[in-house]
DNA sequence: ATAACTGCAAACGGTTTGCAAGTCT
DNA sequence: AGACTTGCAAACCGTTTGCAGTTAT
């Protein structure tokens, strides 16, 4: 993986945000580190920054959204009122042996989204 | 809201399905039973039904997934072989009383997709 | 030198909308 | 009668792709 000034930006820009964002925001501020930065080139990178496991799509929402990660294992405090995304290490999956026992399902990974309200908003 | 011919046919096509299943798709199921059903009618009917908690958009899927839904709170068991979608009672959402210590986080609600392999597969 | 990367613009696929005609109650 | 619903086609939006030119290694 090479290392371009464009992908500088974006990753720059992927640091300026806190909670959830789209690929076009993203954009936006990787475009002010680099002016005629090609959206194309925000999307590829994106991908790229998926595949390392830096960044991850939000599920359960419409639009495309994503969030910045930790890496490790974690879940996600979605935040109803302001759309903030906090990362949390509670774990809230049945576990894998009462899956096997109730329903024969071999267990290999979930995803957990919880909806509230944050401490800020609260 | 009205009983009309499309709807039935968008409900019945519903019915058809075991996992999950695109909009497109059951456009298509729904057109058998009605033709020259209008995919808009069926966009238009898949947003009633979701209002219902008849249907639920599946989290995590790029394309844009829907799931006949059970009323009451369950979670999503996905096969990772043949894509089909069970619903378990099994949950182990942290508790109310965990996320609001831990993160100041009040909880309201939250959604689980476990993945892995189904008893069919296994 | 050369394989990887970029910007552009066009293509794409799924979803939504405006509208005139039709239908349920 | 009157509001709701429909089908159609066009519009829309976010995302992907082909390509010719550029750049990191």
């Amino acid at each position: 993986m090479r290392d371009t000034p464009q992908r500088r930006a974006v990753v720059a820009a992927l640091e300026t945000f806190a909670g959830t964002f789209t690929a076009v925001e993203l954009h936006e501020r990787a475009r002010e580190r680099r002016r005629g930065l090609g959206l194309a080139t925000t999307y590829r990178t994106l991908e790229l920054l998926r595949g390392e496991g830096a960044v991850r799509a939000v599920p359960g929402s419409t639009r495309a959204e994503y969030i910045r990660c930790r890496p490790g294992h974690h879940h996600h405090l979605v935040c109803l009122v302001c759309g903030s995304v906090e990362e949390t290490e509670l774990c809230a999956a049945p576990s894998t042996a009462e899956l096997e026992r109730e329903h024969g399902f071999r267990h290999e990974t979930h995803e957990v989204e919880i909806y509230g309200t944050c401490a800020r908003c609260a």
